[in-house]
DNA sequence: AACGACATAGTTTTT
DNA sequence: CTATGTCGTT
């Protein structure tokens, strides 16, 4: 994805790539080649034949783990890459778990519970203590059980304290793991058990860390425990596109290394093969204003190219009016492709105007986040028809999957059950089968049951597509699907959803997965489904674009306010949301577009906007303020700021500055 | 038990 | 304006 101007590495990612043993930290700028180090690192390591199976590289994303995967399948082959541990640190947190199941309370096929799920735990939590148990009130506890759990706050407050207890021991019972458990068990498994944790040191005898800016203090306590000491550790990462503070990320870790492995060799890539000078230029203008910083200024390789333009609008519509028209024209003008656009913005809600622009003027998008696959009720459905065969302990998937389709158990039926299954220390499903259950839904309850006992041994013993097949037929989800849809198109619209899990699971069956690492890849995969959109303009927040680069990036919504964020203001990370400005602007490689409304509707209302500070700190030499309406002047501003860039490399190039 | 009508409160980023 | 939660009705 990253273009590279030469085939031959420069002097500083050679070193990195072939980097003799120890640990190595390779501070990496944007756009400076850093996933080809990484890749061809591992690949110089299978071909100095050290072990496939003594690699391990982490990422943060699935995207990340992907890309770094298929690269590394065409310059070793599939065979060889299979054996290689390349995945996010969840998915490694969860393999460890896995095994070592038992350290920390758990049985093999274990349910991963995502944030719905984290919900309905928490809420039946809070409603045993008598506790409020509005949306709000769910969310506000468990993201402090989180920050408790993850050891970002100190137990100051005892109620939480107890609250994260009750929780624990609640996903404990139904045999599952939230996000935080992933990282937060192995941890506990590999300071507890020395066999464990020698087994794991073993396999991650080359660890490699991508994106290490991102890393929680418990990441990189994980990390420490994996590779101690002199261990070949390698870490990629910048300081400068540290963006995931408010999830625990701290740049600090980045500092820490040199104390913590004091034989650690570090290695600057400061070449950025991506941007024009102009967008660089600009980029560095802007991030120096940051203090807390290793220091590192990014050279381009390309000439200066066209100023960096600023756009603004009347509202928000006309902005998305006006981005779009210009894509448009520059892909009409530039023979380029719909995917060279790329628009980013602070906060996702910005994307329904320039969703409903595009669609107005025939333009093909393709919005990244934002309602996935997974939010869908049918796959939700399924899915917990799917969570329940693999482990019947899942107390939440039972009550999702008895009430879809309708069965005539609500939450009457299933308190009566819970009583009864607390008496036995029993899950709900085992509970239901026990033949002294007596109620007037007994026997629904049990039919229940037994269909998903029957259902199970096919997964277990038959083949892939009966089993699946079979579950959709006697759950009678499909045919609640046909009959509850408005008309035709949506039920086969749903179907189709349905169909393409199952084609996903057929796959994953194929390799050799079971029901359960299925589900667990699903859950910790969620964004592997959206298929790379080919020829559509791309939508998305600036989070979502780290790693990216397009031709043409506009970045949208450059107001005080929303871009400095001004909660993150309050919360006093000024500087978090510049470096994300800074990931924003060098995601461009030959043009960038700031623009921002002049005002915004807000709740119906009408509330005036100012334009971003960030504005004013980037280089103005290198910004071109275009007014709306003035085509003409803008080609002409174009035209001097062209003539201006030359003159500019000229004096460059003869030394004269 | 399930659905629909109302009120109410709230827009950051996500593995 | 909308998504979510609460209440009252079938």
């Amino acid at each position: 994805m990253e273009e590279v101007s030469s085939n031959q590495l420069n002097e500083a990612q050679y070193k990195a790539v072939h980097h003799r043993g120890g640990p190595l930290l390779v501070l990496a700028g944007a756009g400076s080649g850093k996933t080809r180090v990484i890749t061809e690192r591992i690949g110089a390591l299978v071909e100095r034949d050290v072990p496939e199976d003594a690699i391990t590289a982490v990422t943060f994303t699935n995207k990340a783990a992907r890309e770094m995967r298929e690269r590394l399948e065409k310059r070793l082959g599939e065979d060889k890459v299979k054996r290689l541990r390349i995945c996010t640190f969840h998915a490694l947190g969860l393999m460890i778990i896995r095994e070592h199941a038992k350290l920390v309370g758990r049985r093999a096929r274990m349910s991963i519970f995502a944030v719905p799920e984290q919900k309905s735990a928490m809420r039946s939590v809070l409603a045993d203590l008598k506790l409020p148990t509005d949306g709000d009130q769910v969310d506000r506890v468990l993201q402090k059980v989180s920050m408790l759990k993850s050891g970002m706050s100190q137990a100051q407050d005892n109620a939480i304290t107890v609250i994260a207890d009750k929780y624990d021991a609640l996903l404990q019972k139904m045999n599952a793991v939230d996000f935080d458990d992933c990282i937060v068990l192995p941890l506990r498994i590999l300071t507890d058990d020395a066999e464990a944790r020698a087994l794991w040191q073993s396999r991650c005898r080359h660890f490699l860390v991508d994106e290490y800016q991102d890393s929680s203090r418990m990441q990189y306590d994980f990390v420490r425990l994996l590779a101690p000491g002199n261990a070949n550790l390698t870490v990629v990462g910048d300081d400068d596109q540290s963006i995931y503070g408010w999830r625990g990320a701290e740049i600090k870790n980045l500092f820490q290394l040199e104390r913590d492995y004091p034989t650690l060799e570090v290695i600057k890539l400061e070449e950025n093969y991506r941007s024009t000078g102009s967008i660089l230029q600009g980029s560095n203008s802007l991030i120096a204003h940051n203090s807390e910083r290793l220091g590192k200024t990014l050279r381009s390789n390309l000439g200066l190219g066209k100023k960096i333009r600023v756009w603004q609008a009347e509202t928000a519509d006309e902005e998305a009016e006006r981005v779009t028209a210009e894509i448009r024209a520059q892909r009409a003008g530039n023979k380029l492709g719909w995917d060279d656009f790329c628009v980013l913005y602070r906060a996702s809600f910005r994307a329904r105007a320039f969703e409903m622009a595009m669609r107005e003027a025939g333009v093909p998008y393709h919005v990244s986040g934002g309602m996935s696959f997974f939010d869908r009720a049918e796959i939700q459905d399924l899915l917990a028809y799917l969570k329940l065969v693999g482990n019947f302990s899942d107390d939440l998937a039972l009550m999702r999957a008895i009430s879809r389709p309708r069965r005539g158990i609500g939450s009457k039926a299933l308190e009566v059950l819970g009583q009864f299954a607390h008496e036995k220390q029993c899950s709900l499903l085992e509970a239901a089968l026990e033949d002294d259950f007596t109620h007037s839904k007994a026997h629904v309850l049990r039919a229940f049951a037994k269909m998903l006992v029957d259902i199970e041994h096919v997964f277990l013993h038959g083949e892939a597509d009966d089993a699946f097949d079979m579950l959709l037929d006697e759950s009678g989800l499909e045919e609640a699907i046909r009959t509850e849809a408005e008309d035709e198109d949506e039920a086969e619209r749903r179907m189709g959803n349905i169909m393409s899990l199952r084609r996903w699971w057929l796959r994953h069956s194929e390799s050799g997965g079971d029901l359960s690492s299925f589900l667990q890849h699903v859950y910790l995969a969620a964004d592997e489904q959206d298929d790379e959109p080919d020829g559509q303009v791309r939508l998305m927040t600036v989070h979502a674009a780290k790693g990216l680069e397009f031709s043409h990036v506009f970045v949208v919504g450059m107001e005080a306010g929303t871009f400095p964020h001004k909660n993150a203001l309050e919360e006093n990370r000024l500087e978090e949301e510049r470096r994300l400005m800074y990931v924003a602007m060098t995601r461009a490689r030959h043009r960038l577009t700031l623009s921002f409304a002049k005002s915004q509707k807000k709740f119906g209302q009408v509330e005036k906007m100012g334009p971003s500070p960030f504005l004013k700190e980037i280089d103005a030499d290198v910004l071109n303020w275009v007014d709306k309406d003035s085509g003409s002047e803008e080609d002409k501003a174009e035209s001097k700021a062209e003539v201006d860039a030359h003159m500019a490399a000229m004096r460059e190039m003869l030394g004269l500055d």
